[in-house]
DNA sequence: TCGTAGTTGTACTTCCAGTACAAACCATGA
DNA sequence: TCATGGTTTGTACTGGAAGTACAACTACGA
């Protein structure tokens, strides 16, 4: 796989509402070439097959992910504050590209097991927020958990299920505004919890 | 479609860590044949072809979660506590079945398309959840959220992931103690959110 | 004993990813 | 101007796997 020129580039997107549409298996090499104008020699001229297609716009996909969310992780802020970036960041990107989401999450068997991708998809979603649980404990911002792994992921899960859905449901009007308002609802479950103050007592104590 | 003898459906199941392993474009209908002791004629005598195989497998599985959260949702204790209870039981469910629950994620793109299990994919996860936080709100043990339906949707993805990457960590030893540990974590995130109470005045301050 | 439903092997058709290849097409620079 | 080498593209082909057709066989109940 050569690293594609530009143009070619910009035409490949085209297919991503192809792919997110009937999965890659109900999209043929032809179909892809029709949609984006690229014959299909060229095609393979290019890209390794119709993997390589996937793992392309998935690849950029992330990419833009794992950059938006870096700099909101950056900021000078408490890491609380930066969690909430991070959020917004997050779901921006995804709400931006409903398509490429969609495809994502259609054919999320065969990107988690094309490598590249899969670390792909660690370095975009998982690791920083990772990191932010570790330095939130430090600046006091954020709670010491038992398990900073599992509760990573499962942020990762609450953030990335609420802008697939989003995605699903197709193409907003004004994007950024949803984001926003989606973000405020992943923020507020994230750091403050369903429970009512009331409720809290109700449990066995242990504290963590 | 007809409704698969029980001595088949049990058969199938030898399918499972295959197409958990390959994906189901990876495996062949032979290689299913092969792997379950049903031939390949017998296969088609009863099923649509390699998707009904999965569409199988997975409603089997959406079945069993539904059935476990039901039951947890249906007691007769606040909604917080059912709630717990509800992630308790997906993820037990979940972890007993770390392969079913890999073919889910490898082949969701596909799932999703196929109707009936989103349909059942509804039922089994986010319905009672949603319907979980309406009923907190009325017994005073969840808060009102701004956006319940987005908020269903992030537990939904927080116990999701959490049991999806517990299962793709490979079979445990013990899966009820991993279940309790998982839920534990979920639980926790999902209640009482991330922020210590000394960041939580640090923000713009609306009561909802 | 017959009929009906399931079981299975074998051979076939169809479809599509991927390959081969030759002809054009373009830039570069000599 | 021409030569060279990468790129582009059409066309034809190969191979492999999904799904179908069908006939022979089994088992069971009426």
């Amino acid at each position: 796989m050569r690293k594609l020129p530009a143009k070619l580039a910009s035409q490949l997107y085209g297919a991503a509402e192809l792919i997110a549409e009937r999965g890659l298996d109900g999209t043929k090499i032809e179909d892809i070439a029709e949609a984006t104008g690229i014959p299909k020699a060229t095609i393979y001229y290019h890209l390794d097959g119709k993997n390589a297609v996937l793992e392309f716009l998935l690849g950029d996909l992330l990419d833009m992910i794992a950059g938006a969310v870096g700099v909101a992780v950056a900021s000078e802020e408490n890491a609380r504050t930066r969690l909430e970036a991070a959020v917004q960041a997050q779901l921006g990107v995804m709400l931006e590209h409903p398509s490429l989401c969609r495809a994502l999450v259609g054919d999320l068997g065969r990107a988690t097991r094309l490598p590249e991708l899969a670390a792909a998809l660690r370095t975009a979603f998982y690791e920083p927020i990772e990191q932010l649980l570790a330095e939130g404990v430090s600046d006091g911002s954020l709670r010491q958990v038992a398990d900073p792994g599992a509760v990573a992921l499962s942020v990762f899960g609450a953030i990335t299920l609420a802008g697939l859905s989003a995605a699903v449901e197709g193409p907003s009007a004004d994007p950024s505004a949803d984001a926003a308002r989606l973000s405020a609802a992943v923020s507020e479950l994230v750091l403050d919890g369903l429970a009512t103050p009331g409720s809290r007592d109700q449990r066995r104590s242990e504290p963590l």
